[in-house]
Order: C-alpha cells, then sequence, then structure tokens
DNA sequence: AATTAGTTCATTTTT
DNA sequence: TGAACTAATT
C-alpha cells in the first residue's frame, strides 16, 4: 500500500476491510458503539476512520480527538495515521484521557477556583499519594491498625471516580469508620491542593468539575472537537464517562439546567462520537472501570448505532472456539462469536503437572522443542494470574538456560534512586511538592533528621507558611539545633541555585546531570560498596539518557504531541519532561513485536527472549505461542473472586482475554500442588477447564498419570483435593487465614496422608534439599524410611510419612 | 543515624 | 516462603 499521502482515496482508505469494517469507518451522525471483539483489527477501523474523516470528510486535523488507555496505544495510532494522512495529522489530539485533561488543566486551572493550585501543578502518582496520605494519617492521629493507606486511597479513589468531593461523602457518611474516611479524604485533598499537586483521579475528577463550573469553558472545547473517538471503551470508569458526555452529550442541558449560564446562544450540536471496545475484554473493574458504560451505551445515547466486529484475523478456530465457549458462559452477556477463515490448526495443548515446579519444567522443555521447530523464544509467552507465579519460571528457565524476560514487577520509573532523581526534578519546578521536598530533603545524608523536619513543620504550621517557605526561613524556626539549621541553609542555597538554572531554560538532561552532582546523590551511590548501588548508577545514566533524547527530540520520543510542538510552544522544558514521565511512566517495558530490527549485527543468536507476564498486561497483545499456566481453582480464578460472581465473571473474561492471544498454539497447564506460602497447597482444576469443548483439547499429561502416591485403604475416593502434602510442619499449620488455607481447614476431617512409594535408584525431590537419588528403602508404607543421595546435602535417612518428598 | 531483629501479610494495576 | 515494613538496638 502507498504511504502517499496526495493518492489517498476513498477506496484506498477502505481496502482490505470486512463489511463491518467499512462501515465503522464510513460511518456519520449519530453515536456509534463499535463492539470490537479481540483480534477483530478494531486499531486499524480506528486509524482508517481517523484518516478518512481527514481525507475524504474534509474534518480538520485538530478537531479530532481520540482517547486511548496507553500512552504507547496513542503514539502508535498517531503514528499509523500519520503514515496515511501526513503532517496533518499532528493537530489531532490523540492522547490518553489523563493527557487530554492534564492539556486542558494546565490552561485553564486558574478557573477551579484553588487558591495555590497553579499550572506547574505536580501529579501525584500511587507512591506520593500513598507517602501523601501517611502525613495524614499521622496528623490525624489514626490507629494505623484500624486506618491504612491503601484501603484508604483506594476508598478515596472509588469516591473521585465517581465524582464525589470530601464534603459530599461526608454529608453521607454513615458510621464512625465513613466519617473518619471522608476527614482523611478531605484532609488529603486539601495537602494536595496546598501542595500544588493533583493526583491521576483529580486530573479527571477536575476536568469534569471544570465544565460543570464553567460552561463556557466547555463549549469552547465542544467546538473544537467535533469528532471524538474513545477506544477501550469498556475501560471507561464513570468520570470518564462522565467527561465524554460533557463533550457530546446532546441532551445534558435538559438534565442540568443550572450550568447554562454563561453559554453562548448559538451552542454548537454535539460532536460525532464513535467508541470501540469489547465487554468481554473488560478486567480492570478493580480499578473503577465500569461494564456498564459500554453495556448501555445504547440506553445512554438512544439513537446509536452498533456494529459488530467478529470475525478474528489473529487465531485459529480452533482456539477462537475455545475463547468462545468459555465466555459464553457468563450471564447477561450480549451474544458475540469469535470466527476465523485460518483454520483450526493445532489442537490446544493440556498439561495438569504434579507441582509448579513440573509445571514450569514442561514449559521449559515444550518451548525447547518448539524452537527446535524454528519457532523464537520471542514468539513464546507464558502468562499466569499473578506475579508471584514468575518466580519458578525464572528459577527453572535460568537453569534451562531460556532466555526471557519478565514485565511487570518494579518498572523502572518505580526505583528508588529514579523517584529520589524525580524528586528533585519536580520540587524545582513545583517547590510546594512537598512529597518532593520532603523525599529528598535528607537523601543523601545531609544531616537533617527527623527532629529538624518536624521542628520546620511546626514552624511552616504556626507561621501558615508552606514547607519550603519555613526552609528558607529556618533561623526563625524554635527548636532547630544550629547544626540542623546550617544544613538546612547548605540545602536551601543549593537549591535556589539549581532553580535559577531551571529559570533560565536551561535543557532538562543538564539540568538533571547537575542536580545528581551538586546535591551528591550521584557520588554517595559511587561512592558505596553495596553492588546494588552500581546499578542504581546505571539506571540514573539511563534517566539521563531519556531526558536528552526528549530534549533533543520531544517529537520523537513516545506519546509526543507534536500538535504543542508545531504552536510554537518553545522548545520542551524541564516541566514538560516531568509531565512526559508522570504519564508516561514505561514504555519500555512491554518488549517490541518481535524485532526484524538487524539492530546488532554482533548478535547473530539474537532470537529473542520469551515474553513472561499477568493476564492483564497481556491484554492488547498477541503471540504466536501462549502458556497460560497455573489454571486451578484459587489461582485462576483467584480465591477472592470464588465466592463472588461478578468478580468470578471478571476472572472469567481475564481467560478470555489470556485465550485469544494466541495466534497459533495454545498450552493450558496446572499443578496439582502448589507451594503458596509456604505450604504446599493442593488445588483442584481450574473450572474455566471444564468450559472448554474436550475435542479441542489433547492432554498430554492428566491427574490420572501424576506420581502414584499409596492411597489409604480406607480412603478410596478419587478425590484427593484439599489433601495437604508432606508433613504438616511448623510452616503448614500457620496462615489460616487464607482461602488456601481454609480449603485445607475444611479437608482436615478426611484421614489421609500420601506416602510417595519408593525404590532405589528413583529420582525425587526434597523441599529444602532439592534433587536427589533414592539409596535404599526400608520398613513399608507408613513406617518405610529411604535414604535418599541428595549430592552435595549428603544422605539423608527420611521418614517418608513426614518428608517433604515427591517422586520424579 | 544506621543496622538488625522482629513482625506482618500477602490479586490483578493501561494513568 | 520471603519481601517489606517497624521497632529496637548499638
Amino acid at each position: 500500500m502507498t504511504t502517499t499521502p496526495t493518492a489517498l482515496t476513498a477506496e484506498t482508505l477502505l481496502e482490505g476491510l470486512n463489511d463491518p469494517q467499512q462501515q465503522a469507518v464510513r460511518h456519520e451522525g449519530v453515536p456509534l458503539l463499535v463492539v470490537a471483539g479481540a483480534g477483530s483489527g478494531k486499531t486499524r477501523v480506528l486509524t482508517r476512520r481517523i484518516a478518512w474523516l481527514i481525507a475524504v470528510r474534509k474534518a480538520h486535523p485538530g478537531s479530532i480527538l481520540a482517547i486511548t488507555f496507553t500512552n504507547k496505544a496513542a503514539a502508535e495510532m498517531k503514528e499509523r495515521v500519520s503514515e496515511l494522512v501526513g503532517n496533518r495529522a499532528r493537530m489531532m489530539w490523540v492522547s490518553t484521557f489523563h493527557s487530554s485533561c492534564v492539556r486542558i488543566l494546565r490552561k485553564e486551572v486558574e478557573h477551579l477556583g484553588y487558591e495555590r493550585l497553579k499550572s506547574n501543578f505536580s501529579i501525584y502518582d500511587a507512591q506520593d499519594q500513598k507517602r501523601l496520605i501517611q502525613l495524614v494519617c499521622s496528623d490525624m492521629e489514626l490507629d494505623p491498625r484500624r486506618f491504612q493507606p491503601g484501603p484508604i486511597l483506594h476508598w478515596i479513589s472509588n469516591h473521585k471516580n465517581e465524582l464525589r468531593g470530601p464534603d459530599e461523602v461526608a454529608a453521607e457518611a454513615r458510621n464512625s469508620i465513613d466519617e473518619t474516611y471522608a476527614a482523611a479524604y478531605k484532609s488529603y485533598q486539601r495537602r494536595l491542593r496546598e501542595a500544588n499537586a493533583v493526583d491521576f483521579d483529580d486530573l479527571i475528577m477536575e476536568t469534569v468539575r471544570l465544565f460543570q463550573l464553567k460552561p463556557e469553558i466547555r463549549e469552547t472545547y465542544r467546538r473544537r472537537f467535533r469528532h471524538i473517538l474513545v477506544d477501550e471503551y469498556q475501560d471507561t470508569n464513570h468520570a470518564q464517562y462522565a467527561l465524554i458526555h460533557q463533550l457530546c452529550g446532546q441532551d445534558l442541558e435538559e438534565h442540568d439546567p443550572t450550568t447554562l449560564d454563561g453559554l453562548p446562544a448559538d451552542r454548537v450540536p454535539p460532536a460525532e462520537l464513535m467508541v470501540v471496545g469489547d465487554a468481554d475484554q473488560s478486567i480492570y473493574a478493580f480499578r473503577g472501570a465500569d461494564i456498564r458504560n459500554i453495556m448501555d451505551f445504547e440506553k445512554d445515547f438512544p439513537d446509536a448505532r452498533t456494529i459488530l466486529l467478529e470475525q478474528n484475523y489473529r487465531s485459529t478456530q480452533t482456539i477462537l472456539t475455545a475463547a468462545n465457549a468459555v465466555i459464553e458462559r457468563n450471564e447477561g452477556r450480549k451474544p458475540k462469536r469469535l470466527w476465523s477463515d485460518a483454520g483450526d490448526g493445532e489442537k490446544i495443548v493440556g498439561y495438569v503437572a504434579d507441582t509448579e515446579h513440573d509445571e514450569a519444567r514442561f514449559v521449559s522443555t515444550e518451548i525447547d522443542a518448539l524452537t527446535d521447530q524454528g519457532l523464537k523464544p520471542s514468539d513464546v509467552a507464558v502468562f499466569y494470574r499473578t506475579n508471584a507465579q514468575s518466580r519458578v519460571f525464572e528459577e527453572i528457565f535460568i537453569r534451562t538456560g531460556l532466555p526471557y524476560k519478565v514485565v511487570g514487577g518494579v518498572r523502572f520509573y518505580e526505583r528508588r534512586e529514579i523517584r529520589d532523581a524525580l524528586a528533585y526534578l519536580r520540587m524545582l519546578v513545583n517547590p510546594d511538592d512537598q512529597v518532593s521536598l520532603r523525599r529528598i530533603l535528607n537523601t543523601p545524608k545531609r544531616g537533617i533528621g527527623d527532629r529538624a523536619v518536624l521542628a520546620i513543620t511546626m514552624f511552616a504550621d504556626r507561621e501558615r507558611i508552606t514547607f519550603w517557605e519555613a526552609l528558607q526561613r529556618a533561623a526563625e524556626a524554635p527548636g532547630l539545633a544550629t547544626r540542623s539549621q546550617t544544613n538546612i541553609e547548605g540545602f536551601v542555597a543549593m537549591v535556589v541555585e539549581l532553580q535559577q538554572m531551571v529559570a533560565a531554560g536551561e535543557r532538562p538532561d543538564v539540568v538533571l546531570e547537575t542536580v545528581l552532582d551538586r546535591s551528591g546523590y550521584l557520588a554517595s551511590l559511587e561512592g558505596s560498596d553495596d553492588p546494588q548501588d552500581a546499578t542504581r548508577v546505571e539506571n540514573l545514566g539511563e534517566l539521563v539518557a531519556v531526558a536528552r533524547e526528549f530534549a533533543e527530540d520531544p517529537v520523537a520520543a513516545p506519546s509526543a504531541d507534536p500538535a504543542d510542538v508545531d504552536a510554537g510552544l518553545v522548545e520542551p522544558g524541564l516541566a514538560d519532561f516531568l509531565e512526559r514521565v508522570a504519564l508516561v511512566a514505561d514504555s519500555d517495558q512491554i518488549p517490541d513485536a518481535p524485532a526484524d530490527d538487524a539492530a546488532d549485527p554482533d548478535a547473530p543468536e539474537d532470537q529473542g527472549v520469551v515474553t513472561l507476564m499477568t493476564l492483564h498486561t497481556a491484554k492488547g497483545l498477541e503471540f504466536p505461542v501462549v502458556f497460560l499456566t497455573g489454571l486451578e481453582d484459587g489461582v485462576f480464578p483467584h480465591s477472592r473472586a470464588l465466592g463472588d460472581k461478578p468478580e468470578l465473571e471478571e476472572e472469567r473474561r481475564l481467560a478470555y482475554v489470556g485465550i485469544t492471544r494466541a495466534r497459533q498454539r495454545l498450552y493450558i497447564s496446572r499443578a496439582v500442588v502448589r507451594s503458596a506460602w509456604g505450604a504446599p497447597a493442593h488445588n483442584p482444576g481450574s473450572r474455566f477447564l471444564g468450559e472448554l469443548p474436550i475435542d479441542l483439547v489433547d492432554w498430554r499429561r492428566t491427574e490420572a498419570d501424576q506420581t502414584r502416591w499409596t492411597r489409604p485403604s480406607y480412603g478410596s475416593s478419587d478425590d484427593y483435593s484439599g489433601n495437604r502434602l508432606g508433613a504438616p510442619n511448623a510452616a503448614g499449620r500457620r496462615n489460616f487465614s487464607s482461602a488456601a488455607a481454609r480449603a485445607d481447614a475444611a479437608a482436615k476431617s478426611k484421614p489421609s496422608r500420601p506416602i510417595p512409594v519408593l525404590a532405589p535408584g528413583d529420582k525425587v525431590t526434597h523441599d529444602s534439599f532439592g534433587l536427589g537419588t533414592v539409596v535404599a528403602v526400608e520398613g513399608a508404607a507408613e513406617k518405610s524410611v529411604a535414604s535418599i543421595d541428595f549430592g552435595s546435602d549428603g544422605v539423608k535417612r527420611l521418614l517418608l510419612r513426614y518428608a517433604p518428598v515427591e517422586k520424579l
């Protein structure tokens, strides 16, 4: 296909699209919902439609607002549209909800009516929020047992997503706990604003509030955005939904006539709206996503039209049939069946392992076999429900020499040194940012300890000045040691000097390097003998590189908004860099599609690596081969979801997402025994396994194949679920709070303790000694004792009844 | 101020 | 089990 914009015609834009896809591209007028099943080419539809709007319907690019959920998706979409329509695409707003809202808020903050909130506000992420709420809690002298940061923040976030401010919530508090929470919410908000900061949820909530407060401002944006497209609509929360309505709703005025004040008489008709999503892939309810937004679209927009995309261009029919079969179990779901003309392909391969180690070994061996058949490790992904499950795979993969990469876990921008460095930069841009300021005040150690901080805090409170102002007037603070005062003065002098540098418009990377140097931060790491600190220095080098790249080419950097650059908004400064970093976080996380780039000719064996990740992070990705692991009730579906229908349905959608990531081959596996929190637990197979059509799965190994155990003569039942393996050691008796332990307790009534039947020469594993070979066995059944050679750990005599030994 | 020994508590996390 | 946080020690 040609990429020359001049050759762009209606025909080329519809080329290669199926009928419903074409309809979605051509649609005009009423609100449109595109229900896009997994792999049905929705990104293609979105990009073609945008190009269509510009090229065929002559829409001004600046009148287009396209919302995605990740910056990566935004950057990709912008890129693809640019390929179609060329430079004109620069004027579009293609960004996340959060980025769009930041742009609006930075411009309009003063209309919000917060005294301290200015356009250089900081954006607080989860970690910053936690620090702030901790300050609030200690301020309120809350019992740290009953009121923990996590739950409070979650509670606040829920309310913000529902657009409920602190006063509203306080008014509705029904008990003392709610009242305390509401008070914490109020204090948290107050401190946020005092710090000239907002959190992620505020970005949306405050934008909605802005539009409510100032209808004329809302009107200017309604006027500007004539075409609004929202991707991943099933993941929107209520606040985001409200925002869309403010921009597109045709009947908003009737709902709320009081907001009409100040509206120009010549109001514009609502923008053309298209939302794209798939209710079956809604897996973020726990973060406030409200599946009703997409389910009720036709109700919310009565004249709406719906287009279904069911043809899948990614997977084999076998995989799709499996996915359909699972998701159909969800109730109240709108019917949709994915289909493919790619043929049935391979059967799904199933495997029941004895333990999670065996499961990982199976995966490893199988990947080995696949690579022998010409597949690259980068074609393979291993999915699991929780991050903790990655460990076993890592252990085994390291042992077998299989290259891999874990996606998720500790992200680059969450590392301590990166956050420290960014905290310096943030407080330079916004000295009111107390969280950042407190973070680096004594990092590295410069003799400003808790006592000094306390004295300054009290002084600031009494004088009703900010923390930073109090630091500058440290000499007046009562109860401050002279030594601390000297140290603070040194710190203030350094900050002032750095601030001048920023004010002079110095490049972000240069500021960063100076900060690291002048603060002594880098020196303190370099002087350390902790090997971790060497890595930290490297990471900081990386951050400087990121800043440099940004300074030199902000457009090429991920998710840049060229409209800003075009608009002659000077060259990006430190504040812009911080904003990018705050909202983009980790584009380097997910390895790009198996790179064909001959970037490194010195690495001919570059076959890429196997990708390990949670099912949640897998959303939106695809791989030729997928291993779906840990399919056990209590693991996946997660134990917390077992008793709750909506949650169980969300787990099922997660399974659906996982299955539909696979293009050619899908493996499903589970472990009969899995060690959770130290104690081995016996998990029954996932209910989702039973929902797969049996003829689609080729079971390589089943429960019946598992290592034989002597069954107690009185326990003839096939049902082994709930049995605990090995000795009821100290570890095993702890932790009766978890669901796994509860299942275990329920099983206690059944007297049975499987004892492995061993013979000399057998290979076994022991929980603490590892791999061993049986040398001799004495006694029978309950009294059998085996002598086992564990290599470097020597030969042990073990009473099989108690020893955590497994036959291999 | 920094190390260390206890204690607690364990989903998922696009921004 | 083990990481992550707190409290107590030197």
